[in-house]
DNA sequence: AATCAATATTGACGATTATTCATTTTTGCG
DNA sequence: CGCAAAAATGAATAATCGTCAATATTGATT
């Protein structure tokens, strides 16, 4: 996939694009497999068939290579959730939807539980790669009366991190797996409605995601 | 300090008490000002005057001994705000304070700030360290009916993460520092009041903490 | 006081890896 | 074809965590 030509395109940006897309590739499948830190540069670049020296070409550090990562998967997750949402009506369920299930992928996801460490770092790339959709969902919820959001960026900002928090401590079993509903309702108390109402919104049966 | 003899001590035990103690101090001094990561292990040992190795006998680690200097920061900050809170009627306040004033310390103090960096460690100190003050707080002010909060535990250990990923975003400039008292805001929202009466409540004046 | 097994300390060293950079290869254009 | 610029290369660098064999200290026992 994305091998189409782009007209006029010469062989450098071409093998660039190819280049830059098989390092991500490569470092995806090293990074999701056996950790972020437990990659190295060198399999990462053998993989991707450069030489080491050239994934610095494109990548100014292995942090960035992993934000790299990191902003892939949650891309991919966000076109699901996308898909799934597009037919809901209320708009309070759809940020509940949003939320269940970037819970459940990073708990569930043997490829996101190995990016979990260094939660500052995930925590930040959700809230900039899945802002712009949460923080329109907060916004037409309050809008619509469902939600008391006059600052949805930073309750979203909140939320990054208490649910990538909490997805941590699922995955190491400080928190049982039931706990998922729990966190939901917390999050979405945050959102300014109350627990009742929370708690609703976060037993409503929810449709499967498409596989990506 | 803390050069009390105990009774009976040999000098094993007195040098292992001076050594953990001054290993500490140094990793505290050094880590405190120039950040956990930039900090070495030997620089480490030679302001503590001792051997490089010597390190490893007490902690297994430098995350361990980084642990330790977090944990020594907490404790200091948890006995200030005991000593302020004692008086407080309303246990809610209680909680509020606290948060509160964990965020002020995390992003006002400098030693703390530099320590903001790995903040799945740092959220998970401050629950551990904090957590039995904070839960008992959620249980009095849920017993009083102030909140709504069946889960303490749950909700502290989203409320630590959170706290931690907002210092960092303040520490980092991403947030203004008057967002401060609206973190405060959505984070008793999770508690299960609504969100007037949690404005209340992080608005009341804080008497000032004493210096530790 | 002498002995000695147990324990603690030491610091040189090994091993690992992210990153750099001088060199080589490739590209696009006149 | 020839050449300058850009990109790729991979060997070398650098930095430091943690190990370990050797050494020193301790204190119970004789």
């Amino acid at each position: 996939m994305a091998e189409a030509e782009i007209k006029g395109e010469g062989r450098v940006a071409r093998r660039q694009r190819r280049n830059r897309a098989a390092l991500i590739r490569a470092a995806r499948e090293i990074m999701t497999e056996k950790g972020a830190e437990a990659a190295t540069m060198l399999e990462i670049a053998e993989r991707a068939d450069v030489g080491a020296g050239t994934v610095y070409n494109y990548f100014r550090s292995k942090d960035e290579l992993a934000m790299a990562v990191l902003e892939g998967l949650m891309h991919d997750l966000g076109v699901s959730i996308q898909a799934v949402t597009d037919r809901f009506e209320d708009p309070a369920q759809v940020y509940a939807f949003g939320i269940r299930t970037v819970l459940d992928t990073a708990t569930g996801d043997p490829r996101w539980r190995q990016m979990l460490h260094r939660s500052e770092v995930i925590a930040d790339a959700l809230f900039r790669m899945m802002g712009p959709f949460a923080i329109r969902d907060l916004r037409h919820a309050s809008a619509a009366g469902r939600f008391q959001t006059e600052d949805p960026e930073l309750v979203w900002r909140l939320s990054c991190h208490a649910l990538i928090g909490a997805s941590l401590a699922m995955a190491q079993g400080q928190l049982p797996p039931e706990a998922g509903e729990t966190v939901v309702i917390r999050l979405l108390c945050m959102t300014g409605i109350d627990l009742a109402a929370a708690t609703e919104l976060a037993r409503r049966p929810r449709p499967p995601l498409p596989r990506s």
